[in-house]
DNA sequence: CAATCACTATCTAACAGTTGGTAGGTTTGA
DNA sequence: TCAAACCTACCAACTGTTAGATAGTGATTG
């Protein structure tokens, strides 16, 4: 069980920090989720900061890496733009669960510094990837992009988070589907 | 000290869990602020959940007053639109702190049912009067003005989020630019 | 081949500090 | 004098973290 171990640990915390935050993420629930103690946590990671700044690298490298093979899988950049949501949505599906980053977002008085640096690490990898698209679509002007990808980001965790304190998952469908109307992202 | 010790529980209360939430709640820095001890608090809220449920109802409570104020105050319904944003800048503005009910939205799992109750609450109250206000400006046909109105009210509260995590209050003034730029907002 | 060695992964047991909450005594003010 | 307001002192549960013991594995060596 040696790299497995880590994997499941990281795994594991990933989901428990989606739930519960990065301080409701505790190493006695975390190990009796992956079937070891405690203390053997520490032979992976060596403090709660780096276990976490290690969930939220991986979760922003797993996020880069997903909207990659969506664009190389997708050549229109208007259906790239129509899956994005997608991507939030499925921490709804899976048990009304919410983005890693937003969640440590609102908690950032309490979050270590390397935690801190990943978090906006995610952020920064889903402008980058909207602005590029964006402008690809010709949605906007190339010089409008930036300014649009930020505030589709920023949207589209608020209707996650707004969904989440309902735990209605239409409700964020409705949302998406009214920023469309609106003109936020592209009908 | 009778009502006022109840009073400036409550106003700490409300501080400390716009900074760290629910669970970073403590009686002992809550008190330490008030400048009495942790015990005494059960004199005014006979437990955690009745005072978090307390601060939050509190805090729709006042949004409500300060939005009718508003609406009142600014005849012009576009005006009106204008200066929303500016309730949750304020909040920001106070030590990048954000809105009490985003950060519990993302706490929802480990909330009372009762605090959870009010939360949600917090955002009927600010989507009615979004969506009253909208219709009146005309921005939308008034069949469509609530779901404009549950559409702003989410991406503002995304956009402080995200603000937050950056501790850029910049970032805010550009995000709602940005919806504004979308039409998302009327410009 | 057998014995030793080092290493990795895990364990038990405990630490000091914090948490929400309780019991019961003391102060304070009308 | 009486009750509201506040106190001290404690409780059990939980937190991140550490020390040190115990297996199992694979390589090195006599």
């Amino acid at each position: 069980m040696g790299a497995n171990s880590r994997e499941a640990i990281l795994a594991a915390a990933k989901g428990i920090a989606q739930a519960r935050g990065y301080g409701g993420l505790s190493f006695r629930d975390l190990a009796d989720e992956v079937g070891i103690k405690a203390a053997s946590i520490y032979h992976h990671f060596p403090s709660k900061a780096d276990l976490a700044a290690a969930v939220a690298r991986r979760y922003w490298e797993d996020t880069a890496a997903a909207l990659e093979a969506l664009s190389a899988a997708t050549p229109d950049p208007a259906r790239c733009l129509r899956q994005y949501p997608e991507t939030f949505r499925k921490a709804l599906a899976n048990d009304n669960r919410m983005c890693l980053c937003s969640f440590m977002a609102a908690e950032y008085d309490d979050l270590p510094d390397a935690v801190k640096r990943e978090v906006q690490i995610f952020a920064d990898v889903n402008v980058a990837w909207l602005s590029r698209v964006l402008s690809a679509a010709g949605v906007v002007r190339p010089e409008e992009s930036q300014q649009r990808a930020r505030a589709i980001f920023a949207a589209i965790a608020g209707a996650q988070l707004v969904a989440r304190s309902r735990a209605d998952i239409s409700l964020y469908d409705a949302l998406i589907d009214g920023y469309r109307a609106a003109g936020l992202l592209p009908a």
